[in-house]
DNA sequence: AAAATAATTGAAATTATTTTCACAAAACCC
DNA sequence: GGGTTTTGTGAAAATAATTTCAATTATTTT
């Protein structure tokens, strides 16, 4: 349990010096540094965080408060913030809120009082609340919303267009020949929920074709809810031939609820998913979905949240948007064609 | 910024006596901790954790190092570990080995540097090596290894039984009318991919078939590698009539292996994956798996470790082991009935 | 009622680091 | 060569908690 006093007196120094040498923060004499440097090495010696901490009021910790780990985009979106926390030196707290945002107040509490450097937050709902954000402001702790938008001030956001990912994803449904579209999205209170719905009615507009309410569902992001709203969207009459479906868990439900009702993609109706998943192409299966590029998202947000950590007096609020991309395959062929080539 | 100074003044007492009420660490008049509490309280205070760690030589911090973020296998052990650590009131550092020893020791060192109170580890290979544990030894740190066993003394496990996963997976091939069944596995280092390859071997000896190793394959725990080991085992003579595959990537690479070479499951050839995930049932997809229980081990191991913190005095080494579930499916049917049904 | 014991409480030490301030030595400038 | 600046270093304060030890008060015993 070397401390800072044991290289201090070995190197015949100051804990000042070694101090300085440890974080660059003042100049030492080269020949000392080597010194300083070689009892470091050789005692094996790693500074106490905590005490480094208490000093600083600043630990190198990240919180990352994500809202559904079970979700492979979020995985993704992990990876990428841990791969860079790594890269600057940072640890990485993983809290998982699960939708809910009484957890998810639990949870900022725990990183206001692990007295984070800085959180990356993907929020359940669109404002964290000014009680807890105040003592990250008045902290100086920057947070960075990640995938979905908030609208409290000064909270920096990284997300990706989801307007015009739905939007280009209908776009393409309905130059491949399909016009009565169902929608499924997420729920309406996040952003990812709203946007693609919003992008999917665009699309329509631009298209020329009716509004009709009765085609779009949404709910909770996950498969149960997917297969409960597709089971309703195949009850309308005149039917459906196409179908949105705004999130990789909903998809997995949707497929499933298909299946049940012995309709084969794109045979008999066409569907675009939403985010890129292990199971996208598995099989005969092969699904068009507009990706999401997760882990880069999770990369420019711990990016920009260490360029708050390296500058505190950026004060500007900056959104980071990264495109979608719509990975075109089987489930969105051309309406004819499609179903000419299961036919044969 | 309210410190247990604040707390102390405003209730008139000192902060020795604020600490007391905080931990419970000795009898406070019962007056005195009300009126110490509804400080407490009004001035919204939380305890500093750096200064508490600075002081106990111990964090509410523990380490989780897995070895592969993507896999949704790990995503449910993770939320297991995280769910009992909030429970428990700890915080949870996340790691990612990548699979790759260099970085797990780099993390090793990350955890020691960060005090904290114990880690649960997902090893990449069978030693974590004596520098490292000593380090955590010598301060008391409780180290539990999940998932993969190693020969580290003191190190505690909470593992599933692979060799009988494995076994009863193989052993329903067999009753099943499989014989000439082939088997991919994890790398033969870690134990959840020699442990697989035995009891696979295990039941091919209980059923009096004899050992042929060039129907064994393994390699580490990737789709990529999946797809090649399966068009390996595609191309013996006489052909295989069944596959086990030993890890839900490894499955997802042999389903496309298979898509390729036009081989329908279990029409053209039986199948056994390990893992449940989202699509072992998707659409006419139907893999029988062996289920792990994934997230109850990571409870179990997070429920390890606190015994430890709870009862430092704990010496003895404990390895808690779970029971696997087959999950019978149709890409296991009765060889002659499953070639019956696919071809009506 | 005095003495002994028990129950509370507070002062001060302790933890390992960063950082401010002071100071000495060296380098530079006229 | 004397003054001024620069450079490098160390002593000591500060950070916010826990914990030891001593002191005070209350309670019990004799």
């Amino acid at each position: 349990m070397t401390n800072i006093q044991d290289v201090a007196k070995q190197a015949g120094v100051s804990i000042s010096t070694v101090s300085r040498v440890l974080n660059g923060t003042a100049k030492v004499n080269d020949e000392v540094k080597k010194r300083v440097e070689a009892c470091i090495l050789a005692l094996a010696y790693q500074p106490n965080q905590a005490a480094r901490s208490l000093r600083t009021n600043r630990s190198k910790i990240i919180g990352l408060l994500i809202s559904d780990i079970q979700n492979p985009f979020f995985m993704q979106l992990i990876q990428g913030v841990e791969e860079e926390a790594l890269r600057h030196e940072y640890s990485l707290i993983l809290c998982n809120s699960n939708e809910n945002a009484q957890r998810e107040q639990q949870y900022l509490d725990v990183l206001y009082s692990e007295r984070v450097a800085g959180a990356i937050i993907v929020p359940t709902r669109e404002r964290l609340g000014d009680t807890i954000l105040n003592k990250f402001r008045e902290r100086h702790i920057p947070i960075v919303a990640v995938d979905r938008r908030v609208k409290d001030k000064d909270v920096d956001a990284v997300l990706v267009d989801n307007v015009r990912g739905a939007r280009e994803a209908i776009a393409h449904l309905i130059s491949n020949g399909y016009s009565r579209i169902g929608a499924i999205t997420g729920p309406l209170n996040v952003t990812t929920g709203r946007d693609r719905l919003e992008g999917y009615r665009q699309a329509l507009r631009e298209a020329g074709i009716p509004h009709d309410p009765s085609l779009e569902r949404s709910g909770t992001f996950d498969a149960a809810t997917g297969r409960k709203l597709t089971a309703e969207l195949l009850k309308l009459q005149p039917a459906i031939d196409a179908l949105f479906i705004g999130n990789n868990l909903l998809t997995l439900g949707a497929l499933d609820a298909l299946h049940t009702h012995n309709l084969q993609v794109p045979k008999d109706i066409g569907l675009v998913g939403y985010d890129e998943t292990y199971w996208s192409s598995l099989g005969s299966l092969s699904l068009t979905t507009v990706m999401q590029p997760a882990y880069e998202l999770g990369c420019a947000a711990a990016l920009r949240l260490f360029q708050h950590l390296q500058n505190p007096a950026i004060q500007s609020r900056q959104e980071v948007i990264l495109a979608p991309l719509l990975m075109v395959r089987g489930s969105s062929l051309p309406k004819e064609v499609g179903q000419f080539k299961v036919q044969v």
